[in-house]
DNA sequence: AAGGCGGTTTCAAACGTTTGCAGAAAAATT
DNA sequence: AATTTTTCTGCAAACGTTTGAAACCGCCTT
């Protein structure tokens, strides 16, 4: 077993490897005595500990990879009690919303050796609780989390919380909690986007807004009642709908303006499935889209590029919303009891044929 | 500490957890203690060992639950090898495909419960093959599994089929793996669509096929070609083109079509991602759908809907898929060794707008 | 020659479970 | 009453790692 006296080697698990079953993988011990020297000098050297001469170091490792060592993580976190991985809380995976928020997280999160736990509750806060409840028995290191916009299962982070769970919110944040967070600058750029709607000649504005328990979505609606209260048009209560993120309620909505037989002359959504949902319903009306009606979305993803015509939006760049919730939450885990800071990134609007027939208004900032 | 001596009981816990700051978990030890007994019998208590009395059962489930007990999952996964956690491994979480399949993983393994772990390599092998590392690090039980279409990373999976992994396939099953798969019955719906597509009229259809690696798309490109062969319409290599699976593609196809001058009146794609594609530069290219060319996709989702016209595809159910996976992976993984069952799921027919005019054909499954 | 001091390495005790085996108590058989 | 069987519980050793504290070694200082 032990290469001082000549006897046995790595050939021992190569063998094995092919017959018996389940496999024993190769632990440090296995590295230890094959190089004769104690496991907590392995354990030492793999951790990169500064106290281990170079050439054991190197030699460790050498071994290590010949022998095809992988640590076992299930070991490593129960002694050390931390995980090395953290959890993912997302109230939906229909839109690639989410998953490109994932992929920055990822992006952060393995380049430091951490994995991620996915728990999507499809917007249904029973299971968003049972969610909760995983990654608490699961032990991450931490959370980040994008609630579901009822918002009821806040006191249940707050326990949490309290245990000493470090959390990052995105996308939604809700009120009365202080966590860092990460949002888009949603005032800023749904101004400008109800601004330039009115000023390509709009008058008559539906705007179809979200939950106002949600912090973000509040703010869309306060900047399309600024923008409005600039250029001096009234506030209409009949153009402000409430509803929540799906096409079935755009559809709904849709139908709702129609057969009320308020005039309208364009839509702007507080969600992007919403506006799909509107623009759907409009054409099956035989409107002209933008000609009849402007229609324009909100915290966009690749789907609004999809659809015909094109769907004019904010896109938050979702990928570094990720990245930045990812390195707040290391900052958190690193730092237990550093003050929470908040991130604001900035989301590029996108002027597409939804709402301007000529889509290249010099002032676009991105157009495609 | 003792009950039977009365000394101390849960409030100690109570009062710790709020205030020290890293909290400590009650233990089974801590069960035991309190009650004066063995963490041997607490543990098999827990884990419903039939060799333990009713009431010292019962007895133990009270305490367990007063003292807010919850099982460490790391230890006992360090203990008995298993983690109960299967890895599901997508190639890509853009379209609601995946998150679909995985709710109908979800439904089965929590009821079970064993939670997933998820991986998504967005078509990128090389991310692919790392993520199969994740799985094989992480010490899953099991993995479901959705190639990338280039399937380069077979040999990788063999390797850890070797090592005694259990493993399901979805969606695309490789060619040359013996493994149970849950796949759809493509053949007899694409033979359906293009029939149905000759039926209405059209003549030069054109098929965007996929990959030929993989089993599932190759039945597609047969049934295409087997139709038009049963209404003696020659098969024109011209007309048949191999994409990817992206939005992008689908535009790239469409453009070279309307290049190439070639006349053609409908294209039948192997996917819905590509469908849309080829839709939105039709439009663009003013050409109208489907009076001029009708379009259907393969494999849709709830996207399928969203665009306009809603696109005639053959949706597999999704969620059934996902748990036929999660039921043959149970059985790989309670009975290791058994022979490999393969399930095949009935989709359904979507005959929408896109590919007629009229989407109200006597014949159609179902119609929206 | 005794003591001190870095730089390295080892010892041994955790972490919270599961589980084979032994042992005790109770029940059934002789 | 003595034995066997059955039912229940306890002992103690794992599982593979991390980590504080102790120990060793060679070298320098006094």
């Amino acid at each position: 077993m032990c290469q001082k006296f000549g006897i046995a080697n790595n050939l021992y698990y190569l063998c094995r490897d092919k017959l018996s079953q389940p496999m024993k993988r190769v632990t440090i011990k296995d590295i230890a005595s094959h190089l004769c020297i104690s496991v907590s000098t392995v354990s030492r050297a793999l951790a990169d500990d500064r106290n281990i001469r170079k050439e054991t170091r190197e030699l460790i490792f050498r071994t290590a990879k010949e022998l095809g060592y992988q640590r076992n993580p299930l070991a490593a976190s129960l002694r050390s009690g931390r995980t090395n991985t953290v959890g993912v809380l997302v109230n939906e995976m229909v839109s690639p919303f989410a998953s490109q928020v994932i992929q920055g997280i990822q992006n952060i999160m393995h380049f430091n050796g951490i994995s991620i736990l996915i728990c999507n509750s499809d917007n249904d806060p029973d299971q968003e609780r049972r969610n909760i409840q995983i990654m608490e028995n699961s032990l991450v290191d931490g959370i980040i989390v994008s609630l579901c916009h009822t918002g009821q299962n806040i006191d249940e982070l707050k326990r949490l919380q309290g245990r000493g769970v470090p959390m990052v919110f995105f996308d939604h944040s809700p009120a009365g909690m202080t966590a860092p967070k990460v949002v888009a600058n949603n005032y800023d750029k749904a101004f400008y986007l109800t601004d330039n709607l009115i000023l390509s000649g709009r008058r008559h504005i539906v705007h179809i807004k979200g939950p106002e328990v949600m912090a973000d979505l509040a703010d869309i609606h306060n900047a399309y009642r600024d923008c409005l209260c600039k250029h001096r048009i009234p506030y209409d209560r009949d153009l402000v709908i409430e509803a929540s993120a799906s096409p079935d309620e755009g559809r709904r909505v849709a139908e709702h303006l129609l057969d009320s037989g308020i005039s309208f002359d364009a839509v702007f959504a507080c969600h992007d499935l919403i506006a799909i949902g509107v623009m759907n319903r409009l054409h099956d009306a035989g409107l002209r889209i933008p000609e009849d009606v402007a229609v324009a979305g909100f915290s966009g993803s690749q789907l609004s590029k999809l659809v015909y015509p094109p769907l004019t939006t904010v896109e938050p760049p979702l990928c570094e919303m990720g990245e930045e919730a990812a390195r707040l939450l290391l900052e958190q885990i690193r730092h237990p009891g550093a003050e929470s800071r908040n991130v604001t990134v900035d989301a590029k609007i996108k002027l597409r044929k939804s709402s301007h027939a000529e889509a290249s208004a010099p002032h676009v900032e991105e157009k495609e």
